[in-house]
DNA sequence: CTGAAAGCGCTTACAG
DNA sequence: CTGAAAGCGCTTACAG
């Protein structure tokens, strides 16, 4: 390994101190220093190609210009849309990010947190796992800049930048019910996470609104690491029986897919047998034969947003900012409304 | 913010050296120190909630325990399946990851390489983009320690893990030859890379081995950043015309992805009116109404084995490992043997 | 216009 | 068993 060369390298060669090459690099005082030294210290500097160690500078600074991020699992295409937005954004300020997944586990995330602490990161974007109010409290306590995404506390005053999951989920159990559809159900997780709470209040306020009764049957709340094969179950409980719901709602990307894959299974037609509509878009929904209607998550706003708070915050750490994102119904075939549809049997490819 | 404890803090309240504190929280020498000011120095450390500075650390033994990853785009399943599997592998050996989009553009993958080096990565794991081999070169000249994944260039001495593609390529179209399929049209990427056209080759010699005269009509070669509409484009050139083909098999799963969705828009049916094969899996592909066939990418053992060569290539850099994987074809019904169609209007659902 | 010097928070030979 | 000291590669008041 050729050795790396440093700022003293350059200032021996050209034969100045390194606070010279350093103001000159850097593009300080520039004014005070004369033209002809500047150049002769870029011109080893590129000769000799050399790399500033960030490292030596972040000691000296304070700042690292990277940011931590923490997701439930980086393989999720929420979770990667989301990282792949942010990483964008970060870019534009050289921010660079490291990146964990905390599989829904408070211990996991905490590990996570704690390493890229470590690593001085300048901040951290966090989608918390259920329980993790503690931990966060003591991150405010300690100063540590972050703004959580996707996921908050209500009891934390926290930065945080979400969908509005309420009004997203009332929205769309209002169109199933102004489609005709009357017995909607609901496969969500099981859960002390607000945000998903939400989405199971908004759901019950809708019905009640329209009167029309709740029955329990038509509310499946699976665990939060539920595999495909238990969505497939709650799914077949809710088709199945004498009086099968005639729309259901998919509380998350993987509940959707899962779902979708068992509606495949049952050679139902969608919408006629059963109207859809799920949270979150996945590029997969466009595979299935009935276009799905969704509720389109701003993803990009999400993301770009929550990383400029978390820099003004990095910047000057003390004001807290809520976002709460509108979601938009994206209606498609999947909840044609009942009225319409000419016959039983429309033909399906 | 309360300011962080360093080493200095705790040893000036035991009343000890920083060398001592240094020496027992990392449990050097144990031998030699009175477990009394040892378990003091513990006590205190946790007291004062002492978090090591990683960056000084660092900066001292010239070890980050970071790795850099490089993608083409984080949010494409493929990469963030990958990263998933190196996070969890780098995280054994307590390494955290830095990553990075390159959008297949070398200017984007040198800025990201250069900000991952001016953060003193320890190694990398690049998936590059087209004609990247200056820059590699650059790196090992430098003895930067790095390894491909995914792709790789045979006139280049480096590490790297990659699929077998002529032999995965290969072995699909003589299955579908084999199942009776006669005229086997292939999606793929016009690039110099040589993963993509080590498929182009398995596509034509597979043909050659079978005496199938080769059309041009059958190969679309598209730009690497095609839009969803010129793949389906492509698709419907296939398909349209006195003589389509039966079979298509795709390169990618972005090709085989909006390929699918052009064959739902055309109502064809798989695999009757056309057959179906796919490199890389994507859970998406279940919502289509036909289990497609395709080429599973040992993605778990391609992001294990990288992240290990890197991890030894940062002990000692001395040698280059280089492996191919194989491919294993998972037949579904998008492939089933033309014979045994009992009849060409199979129901759908 | 330029340099000597201190210091960021650690590690690690070296001396005792 | 323990400490004083040098040094990793930078930045930045301060002095001239």
């Amino acid at each position: 390994m050729t050795k790396k060369t440093s700022l003293k390298d350059i200032a021996q060669t050209v034969g100045v101190s390194t606070a010279l090459v350093s103001y000159v690099l850097n593009n300080q005082k520039e004014n005070r220093i004369s033209k002809l030294v500047a150049k002769k210290i870029r011109e080893v500097a590129e000769e000799l190609n050399y790399r500033p160690n960030q490292i030596a500078k972040s000691l000296k600074t304070n700042k690292t210009y990277t940011i931590g991020l923490v997701v439930a699992d980086i393989s999720n295409p929420f979770s990667s849309s989301l990282a792949r937005i942010i990483e964008d954004e970060a870019e534009k300020f050289n921010y660079t990010v490291l990146f964990g997944s905390s599989d829904e586990k408070p211990q996991k995330a905490r590990k996570l947190i704690s390493a890229l602490l470590n690593r001085q990161v300048d901040g951290l974007l966090i989608s918390p796992p259920e329980g993790y109010e503690p931990q966060l409290a003591e991150l405010q306590n300690q100063g540590i800049p972050f703004v959580l995404i996707d996921r908050y506390f209500p009891d934390l005053k926290t930065n945080y930048v979400a969908l509005d999951n309420y009004a997203a989920i009332h929205k769309a159990v209002q169109h199933l019910l102004d489609s005709g559809y009357e017995r909607v159900g609901m496969v969500t997780f099981h859960t002390s996470l607000f945000t998903i709470n939400e989405r199971k209040r908004g759901y019950l306020a809708a019905l009640k609104e329209n009167k029309i009764p709740f029955r329990k049957t038509w509310l499946k709340e699976l665990p939060i690491d539920a595999s495909g094969s238990a969505i497939a179950k709650a799914v077949d409980d809710l088709l199945r029986g004498p009086k099968p719901v005639d729309a259901i709602l998919f509380a998350s990307n993987t509940l959707a897919l899962y779902g979708l894959q068992q509606i495949n299974a049952l050679h139902l037609n969608v919408p006629e047998q059963v109207a859809v509509v799920s949270i979150d878009q996945a590029e997969s929904y466009n595979l299935f034969r009935t276009p799905i209607t969704y509720i389109r998550q701003p993803l990009l706003e999400m993301g770009q947003v929550a990383t400029k708070i978390l820099l003004e915050s990095i910047k000057k750490n003390n004001t807290t900012t809520q976002v709460n994102l509108e979601g938009e119904l994206v209606i498609q075939d999947s909840t044609r409304p009942v009225e319409i549809i000419v016959s039983p049997t429309v033909p399906v490819g």
